[in-house]
DNA sequence: CAACTTATCT
DNA sequence: CAGATAAGTT
């Protein structure tokens, strides 16, 4: 079974095929837009409502469960009834849905991504917490990847694919077999078994021949271990020691170049065809460098700039609206930060809202909370060098009032803490699920807030900064809230982060930020299929979903201009009115 | 004691 | 059996 996460997609319009097929596919949510701030606090209670979940799961079955009341969500009046559209109440049993189980399958996608970090990291350092960081795959804990890691070590974990073709060899001695000898010692950091995409009976094989734990199974593997490991212990120091190896080779905009030239082109393709206009490609002369940049003293940010470019590229590439010359001065202008509100207007002239404008109104938003955030300092953090916190900080400003986190206090990052701790529903209160600073709750909360964030920042972004009626009125309605908009935002949100934060960026673990970023045609493409966010202009809705790996990905963009219908919504996975309830119920249990 | 590894459970 | 969880170790 596939185990989807949870993503939200958002339409121009509600298509009931369109809507049945994202959530056949996990979406837990399919929003026709705009949608505004009630919207926005609604996601927001959907990470808490996971939050909640999750720690409830820990604590044991124990109490609250059967406490848990169904409210109604009008109630709480967190959500606009047109915003949302939930199925109608389909007798889903609470507990089925409340029951639900995380269960992580690890599909080919999440287990070449484990074996990426595995490599990245080198034998000696492979722990769980270095290994989940570097996957930063959000949702994953420690405790699976180390469940994991044991399996892979003892090679004795088999892909899906696998699986499925190998039958088992029933009979021949194996009844009780997949028993490693239980070495006396223990293996720190070791990497797992390497060979990957060698089928099975071969693997079995080698394991008789090699032995299945360790490479070297004639030498002294008491001393060579032995020694391993007390250097090793030496040397592990979670975050730091671990650096190097994350900048370079995970560095998601090292391969850019590469991508906007070869798979993107190729998966643009068919979409351009259908939109029967030339190819956009062609015209993006701002991948290089020069046309981009003004080059001046940017020196070394360069590099992010430029990847930050391919992808405004890759996103603008499928807009039939935008000009290179557009794109280009935006750029620069994020570069030189000389955007204001009045820019903006000037741009806004345009029928079709050109991605200059969006894209500079969100650079002064970022700019300016940058410019609160002292971010510099913040950066240097180790633990702040997740990119995601970029976002999360950004957060603050926009977040709904009177929510009160709870707060690692005494910590390091205080100050962010803080400021999450605006970000809930009144009330809120969430628990903290290891009373460690750092542990594997921050780190899925970044995630989760981070998606929250951007879905809010998209649309309160204009409200911050140039004013919502402001923009309104320059703009027309739907053409503002155009997904392609959105997408420009956001992407030009991360580039400016990108860009400002240079320092920040030069912590390897920054590598992880292309995961935030996702070109439009970022679906399906095996670079960014781990994006947390999608946006996709034009999006093609014959192209079959099923091809799309929406794995990790927790808000999709689609959009295309489709008759609007009712909204049916019979979700057949049963997240629908009764979710929705529940949701509530649990915030009101931390009210 | 948090994080690792290993063992056991479901 | 894959993955979660408990138990043992450092």
């Amino acid at each position: 079974m596939t185990v989807w996460n949870n993503f939200t997609v958002v339409c121009d319009e509600f298509d009931e095929l369109v809507a049945k097929k994202t959530l056949e596919k996990g979406a837990y949510l399919y929003l026709k837009k705009p949608f505004d701030e009630n919207l926005v606090k609604y996601l927001w209670q959907f990470v808490l409502r996971k939050r909640i979940e999750k720690n409830k799961a820990k604590e044991g079955s124990k109490i609250h469960r059967d406490q848990m009341k169904i409210a109604d969500i009008s109630d709480n009046d967190m959500v606009g009834e047109n915003e949302v559209q939930f199925g109608k109440k389909k007798d889903v049993s609470n507990s089925e849905v409340v029951r639900r189980k995380d269960y992580t399958e690890w599909t080919d996608d999440l287990h070449s991504k484990f074996m990426k970090a595995v490599k990245q990291l080198g034998e000696g350092r492979c722990y769980p917490k270095a290994i989940l960081y570097v996957m930063n795959s959000p949702g994953l804990t420690r405790m699976q990847v180390a469940s994991h890691l044991q399996k892979c070590r003892r090679n004795n974990w088999r892909s899906p694919k696998e699986r499925k073709h190998i039958r088992r060899p029933s009979g021949q001695g194996s009844s009780s077999v997949s028993h490693e000898p239980k070495s006396s010692f223990r293996k720190f950091g070791t990497m797992p078994y390497l060979q990957e995409n060698v089928p099975n009976q071969q693997r079995y094989q080698d394991q008789i021949q090699r032995g299945p734990e360790f490479p070297l199974p004639t030498l002294n593997i008491n001393n060579i271990f032995a020694q391993e490991e007390s250097s090793i212990q030496q040397l592990y120091h979670p975050q730091l020691q671990v650096q190097p190896h994350y900048l370079g080779i995970g560095n998601p905009f090292s391969s850019a170049q590469n991508n906007i030239g070869g798979e993107l082109k190729q998966q643009h393709t068919p979409f351009f065809g259908m939109l029967g206009s030339q190819d956009p490609i062609m015209r993006n002369t701002h991948y290089r460098p020069n046309s981009v940049l003004n080059s001046e003293d940017h020196h070394s940010e360069k590099d992010y700039n430029f990847a930050l470019n391919v992808t405004k590229g890759a996103t603008y590439s499928c807009s039939r609206i935008v000009s290179d010359t557009d794109i280009g001065n935006t750029t620069m202008n994020d570069y030189n930060l000389n955007v204001n509100v009045n820019n903006v207007t000037t741009y806004s002239s345009t029928t079709m809202m050109p991605n200059t404008y969006v894209g500079n109104v969100t650079i002064n938003e970022l700019r300016a909370t940058n410019a609160n955030a002292n971010f510099q300092q913040y950066a240097r953090e180790q633990n702040m060098s997740d990119p995601r916190n970029i976002v999360d900080y950004l957060f603050q400003n926009l977040g709904p009032s009177g929510a009160n986190l709870p707060n690692e206090q005494d910590s390091d990052f205080d100050q962010v803490y803080s400021d999450d701790q605006n970000l809930g529903p009144s009330g809120a209160n969430l628990p903290n699920e290891q009373g460690s600073d750092f542990d594997q709750v921050y780190f899925d909360d970044q995630h989760n807030i981070l998606c929250i964030l951007n879905i809010y920042g998209i649309h309160f972004y204009y409200c911050a900064h140039i004013g919502f009626q402001e923009y309104w009125d320059h703009k027309d309605y739907n053409t503002m809230m155009s997904d392609t908009n959105v997408g420009n935002v956001t992407v030009n949100e991360l580039g400016v982060a990108n860009a400002n934060f240079e320092e920040y960026f030069s912590e390897q673990n920054m590598s992880g930020s292309s995961n935030i970023i996702a070109a439009p045609d970022a679906v399906g493409s095996n670079e960014k299929e781990n994006c947390d966010m999608c946006f996709d202009f034009d999006f093609d809705f014959d192209f079959d979903l099923n091809d799309v790996n929406f794995d990790n990905v927790d808000f999709l963009f689609l959009s295309q201009e489709l008759p609007s219908c009712d909204l049916p919504n019979e979700q057949s996975n049963g997240f629908d009115q009764t979710y929705c309830d529940n949701q509530v119920s649990d915030l009101s249990n931390f009210a």
